[in-house]
DNA sequence: TCAAAAGTGTTATCCTTACACCCATGT
DNA sequence: ACATGGGTGTAAGGATAACACTTTTGA
């Protein structure tokens, strides 16, 4: 027997995967590769362990090369290794190379230039229909999503109690609450049920089969992306959505001067949630995240508003919260 | 220049460390390997990239094949690939080889017998004596590494200020509160402080030098274990005690039947602090995540206690939180 | 009868949520 | 004047944290 270490030395490589998020307030958006002709990819990379000292290092490094501009926030996300759901190769004469790939999460105050022609900011709820409840429950889960899942759960009699929960937990069917921080179990249980295309595909991989083209409806499950990136970019969101309830990230995505408006939108448009306005303010001056400037907004048809600034100082000066997202009901 | 894709994947090699963690009413455990004669290691082994279509089997595997008992619940916390953190090779003949280890965490329910001699539980709070506040504030805060934080601090007269109010956040001084997550935090500020034996390793080590024997005394800054590991270790304490808020993994450490007081003392291990007694019992009840039996425990000393269990299937029935751990002052 | 641990009732306080309302500007 | 968006006061409800207290056993 093959000493196993010597042997995972060989034909192991790590990739690292970038989601990189811009926001502003009508939507979020992540940098993507490809997406004109064919599937859209995140950017990723190898991991250079001669030249980079610290995996981050190396991240920040190809980023910069590869988009032009430097990224400010990054932190990791999860380690994907599993077979079959990882990039198929291209074609390079590595017969059994096994791909593990580094998710990171990526915040950029403003959509910056890009340096590529292929790379391009992309709206990221057009890859998560269902996660945009702004204006209040999307119509694709009721209409599309809920069906297939509920055929899915009959289709087996003995798992299909528990299989009935975790849909009904994670979609907010039959009065559940909505949480927007299930972002990656609701993709993973679309993708289980075998209703997104990224699963026909590694299906028909797995099986030597040639992978029919445009599985699903983009309209209702969500346009596709390339291996595995679409479960990364809902890691991504599902990590966002979260952090920025006890961290101050939010400002990671704003420009250096905003209105409260401004933020409270930006806000909505990562979690996908609308937020009562006042309440926001209340919560949000209670943190002494932010500082109103006594400078006003010229605005379009209404009431000019008060410029305010992240306090980079209150990072030192407290625990540090974020910005709070109060639970919807149903 | 080499294409890095190909370079990628000749010179690392991938590991899985787990900290199996256990725990009973006094403290937590962890389980390590050589801790009797060396340095403690948490176990880790080879990711074998044929053999395991996933991270987390291949983890499971090793685990069952090393100690004999299958571990349960797992996740996973972080990819550690910093040069100079990671472990040193045991000399045979690879180079410039890059150690990646991507670290799981493990719970038990108890500290079942391990099938190899060299394998223990060690009670976790010998590594970390200043995460342990059941007792009150620890005495080798104020009596060692305040002091020597300080006195860090001040060495960088540029740093002192932003150095100074990380101390106090981390390590709940001047006033400020304890929070028990920042388990890593306070073990990263003491690394870079160079107050970890740890730290003078590697220093040690990227010098050239032959490190010194037993740095720091670990009464105060606790027992020293090999490479990284006690950083994963940080890492995993942070991410148990933030996630028993909100998500019912503490009954994974418990046994079967446990009496409220029995889980309330789990409880305050893991988190190390204290609880109110009442409190604890009424959130608990609230959440209907335990159910009283009408089975009562003959105790030493005092009333028998009602025995209850866990109810899995309120898994399904709601978003399933965890239990809460209130914010203690100063 | 006393110590020790189990278990309960109640209250003060804070935070969240929501409603209703006023203010300043452009057209 | 009025539409539009900025900005504020206050009250209802619920959750938290703390108090004091009773109950049941073994020594």
């Amino acid at each position: 027997m093959a000493d196993p270490a010597s042997l995972a030395g060989d034909r192991i490589r790590i990739g690292l995967t970038a989601v990189v998020v811009a926001a502003d307030e009508a939507t979020p958006y992540v940098l993507v590769t490809g997406g004109a002709d064919g599937l859209a990819s995140l950017p990723f990379g190898p991991f250079d362990p001669v030249g980079d000292p610290t995996l981050e290092l190396s991240l920040r490094r190809w980023v910069s090369e590869q988009t032009g501009f430097d990224i400010g926030y990054v932190e990791q996300l999860y380690t994907f290794g599993d077979r079959g759901r990882d990039a198929p190769l291209p074609a390079a004469g590595q017969g059994g190379m096994r791909s593990i790939s580094v998710g990171y999460l990526a915040l950029t105050p403003e959509r910056s230039d890009l340096q590529r022609d292929d790379a391009r900011w992309r709206e990221w709820y057009r890859h998560f229909p269902w996660e945009d409840w702004r204006g209040g429950r999307p119509a694709c889960i009721g209409g599309a999503i809920a069906p297939a899942l509920w055929q899915w759960a009959s289709n087996d009699p003995a798992k299909q109690e528990a299989r009935r929960m975790r849909i009904r937990l994670s979609f907010a069917l039959d009065g559940a609450p909505w949480n927007e921080e299930r972002a990656l179990d609701r993709y993973e249980l679309l993708y289980e049920a075998g209703l997104t295309a990224e699963a026909a595909q590694d299906k028909a991989r797995q099986h030597g089969l040639c992978p029919r083209e445009a599985f699903a409806q983009p309209e209702a499950f969500g346009a596709p992306m390339a291996s595995d990136h679409r479960r990364i970019l809902a890691t991504a969101i599902a990590r966002l959505r979260a952090k920025i309830k006890y961290r101050p990230v939010i400002f990671e995505l704003t420009p250096d001067l905003f209105t409260l408006s401004q933020l409270q939108r930006v806000v909505e448009s990562v979690s996908g949630l609308e937020l009562h306005k006042q309440n926001f303010r209340r919560l949000l001056d209670r943190t002494g995240l932010v500082e109103g400037l006594g400078r006003f907004e010229a605005r379009t048809g209404g009431r000019p508003a008060e410029l305010f600034r992240f306090r980079r100082e209150s990072l030192l000066e407290r625990p540090a919260g974020g910005v709070n997202v109060p639970a919807p009901r149903g």
